[in-house]
RNA sequence: GUCCGUGUAGCUCAAUUGGAUAGAGCGUCGGCCUCCGAAGCCGAAGGUUGCAGGUUCGAGUCCUGCCACGGACGCCA
């Protein structure tokens, strides 16, 4: 094995060249396989240990049954040679940490090579299509809060994807298809809509109706019965059962009619998700969605699919008949994931499985994740292993396929309970979006009123444009900014606020880091390669925070965490903060120290840019 | 009843997947603008990580049992 020489390191990632040395010592000194090592190579905690600890001693010893600290110095002596163009002495402390400091010239070689438009992000080597599940919205439905939630965190995590160089294929599961559906087009049409001039508003209405007018009371009348109600009060829910019985049957015939083809009823149906679809485009276009209609895969779209979707589990033996149902039962559990009901008709899970079936045998995705719900935690388990059970988890070229549902929690009103207007209704997603738009331009042209602000001089359209962009970016940030599968509060005065972990703090750090390019009369594009300077603490820190950010997505891409990408760029900024403070940039005294500085700053400035970009999130250059 | 989550500072949340003294923000208290954006920075106070055991060099993280809250449980989606 020949030793690292200094041109192997300045081409490669320093952490990469200290685990590549960690790994051969600990396999020369236990004797084992290099490649099953795993060197646990962290940034360090805390800047007085360093600025890499490697942490695989006191495992390793574990197993060989050896002094961890004695390990850890066996591995320092055996790596020194290949370690010593990367970082001083190493220092083993505590347990049997091994604490690394980089060498300042390797420092800069390291900030040098992700100075450029990948910015330390590497490739996904994986060639298969990734396909994302998101959004989901009913036709003839508002969109709510959890629609929100569903489209952003998925669009978010295709945006990591791409940024790693895969195909991602976006598959909104529209709820068009099924017995709500065919009751909202009974309502209208009986109603005698015009259907060429409708309005969500219309289609919302139709919908609640629809709802009320098929809603058999037959608690009502159990409960009646029980505490002895009077004949008349009985008459009448028993009319009302009646009634709804026959608006039932009616959407029934419909729906029956409809799934026939019924040229006219077909017709009629497209209208109502061309009407939800334009709102629904309006709202992703306000969000800054990468999403159309285009990647509409609704329940519909697998309607002709199902049958010979129960029909691969009866062949295969999978399914069983139970009470007339047919159903697929699991070792582990108790519950069944019914598959056919009695009456021959399909159910979710049936379109479920047919989707599964579609994104990794047709579209032949080796990633097929759902960003649902966490309500639907246990239907998915159900999903994913019947499909395992019948070998959809391989592509047809033999790849294994990782199913994965990314489950997230409910949100919050202040009041701790799921969030509701005042009168009780649910708080539709336009509604939250138009506060939130309102505060970001109050706040922003507030701001502006000062003549102080570099912001004074704008037009009032300037304003508003940034004003959305806050409001909006507040909102999404909020929403992935902490571990989904918790509940949180939508609070306006919290996500809004312009310090702590908020989007418009970060949004902030990246105008401020503007500002010194628009103050300098200095075209970032145009900066010269000069050397990179670390020599004060706080550039040093920044230098090791931008080095983490190619691995901060990758640990995105596989966490299917947003959150990590969002405390990354807060300790980011703040990193950049206390440098700003300390590091005088257009005034500093010497010529190679200033463009060194506008070098840290310029790709700080593009990084927070591109994390913002990757959470769907604009960077205003002036707010 | 069965199964699945969640529980960390007064409040809202982190904790690099078992690593060093559990970290941030808000709020409280105290410093820093004749100086590149103070929407900022620096510091202080604040903790039995729901409770009780266990595993080991080492536990917020893993195991067992409780407690509290939430959710899902056959023909809705």
């Amino acid at each position: 094995m020949s030793q690292t020489t200094a041109s192997q390191v300045r081409a490669e990632d320093p952490v990469a060249s200290i685990e590549r040395a960690l790994r051969r010592a600990a396999a020369e000194v236990l004797n084992l396989e290099a490649g099953s090592i795993d060197p646990h190579v962290r940034p360090a905690q805390n800047p007085q240990f360093g600025d890499f600890q490697a942490n695989l001693a006191m495992p390793l010893a574990k197993q060989a049954g050896l002094k961890p600290r004695d390990l850890a110095q066996q591995l320092v002596d055996a790596a020194a040679d290949d370690l010593a163009a990367v970082v001083e002495p190493p220092e083993v402390a505590g347990p049997g940490f091994i604490n690394l400091r980089l060498k300042p010239d390797v420092l800069a070689a390291a900030v040098e090579s992700i100075d450029n438009n990948r910015l330390g992000i590497e490739p996904d080597p994986q060639a298969s299509p990734i396909a994302i599940d998101l959004c989901g919205v009913n036709v003839a439905k508002q969109m709510h809060v959890g629609h929100l939630r569903s489209t952003i965190i998925g669009d978010g995590l295709a945006r990591v994807f791409e940024r790693r160089g895969r195909t991602v294929l976006r598959q909104n599961h529209l709820g068009d298809w099924g017995l709500p559906i065919a009751m909202v087009l009974h309502q209208l049409r009986a109603a005698g809509v015009d259907l060429d001039r409708l309005e969500l508003t219309d289609l919302d209405r139709a919908y609640r109706d629809a709802q009320l007018a098929g809603k058999a009371d037959s608690k009502g009348l159990e409960a009646a019965d029980r505490l002895h109600a009077g004949p008349h009060r009985v008459a009448e829910l028993e009319a009302q059962n009646a009634s709804a019985a026959e608006a039932m049957e009616a959407a029934r015939m419909t729906l029956v009619k409809l799934q026939q083809g019924d040229p006219e009823l077909v017709a009629d149906w497209q209208k109502l998700i061309d009407c939800t679809m334009r709102a629904v485009e309006e709202m992703l276009e306000l969000l800054n969605v990468h999403m159309t209609a285009e990647h509409n895969r609704g329940e519909s779209f697998y309607r002709d699919r199902l049958a010979d979707v129960v029909d691969a589990f009866v062949r295969e033996g999978i399914s069983e008949e139970d009470e007339g149902a047919l159903v697929v039962r699991f070792d582990d559990r108790d519950r069944p994931l019914l598959i056919r009901k009695s009456d021959g008709g399909f159910l979710y899970a049936t379109t479920d499985l047919a989707a599964v079936r579609y994104r990794t045998q047709e579209l032949g995705a080796s990633r097929v994740i759902y960003v649902v719900d966490a309500r639907q935690r246990d239907h998915f388990r159900d999903v994913f292993d019947a499909a395992r059970r019948i070998g959809w988890d391989v592509t047809p070229d033999g790849t294994p396929v990782e199913l994965v549902h990314v489950p997230f929690g409910a949100v919050l009103g202040t009041d701790k309970r799921p969030l509701k207007t005042r009168s009780g209704e649910n708080v539709t997603l336009m509604s939250l979006l138009n506060e939130a738009v309102e505060r970001g331009t109050s706040e922003v042209k507030r701001r502006a009123a000062d003549p102080e602000a570099p912001t004074h001089d704008m037009t009032a359209d300037e304003l508003d444009a940034i004003g959305r962009a806050v409001g909006i970016g507040a909102v999404k940030y909020a929403d992935m900014s902490n571990d989904l599968v918790r509940d949180y509060v939508f609070d306006m005065d919290r996500m809004i606020a312009f310090e702590g972990n908020t989007g418009p703090y970060i949004q902030y750090a990246h105008a401020r880091i503007n500002s010194i390019f628009q103050r300098g009369g200095i075209d970032p594009a145009a900066l010269a390669d000069g050397p990179l300077m670390m020599t004060e603490p706080a550039e040093k820190q920044l230098a090791l925070a931008l080095l983490r950010y190619g691995a901060t997505i990758e640990q995105v891409a596989s966490t299917l965490e947003p959150h990590r990408l969002c405390s990354y760029l807060y300790e980011l900024a703040n990193t950049y903060s206390a440098f700003y403070q300390q590091c005088p940039v257009l005034k500093a005294e010497r010529e190679d120290v200033r463009m060194s500085r506008l070098r840290l700053c310029d790709l700080t400035r593009r990084v927070i840019a591109d994390g913002l970009d990757l959470l769907g999130i604009d960077a205003p250059p002036r707010m």
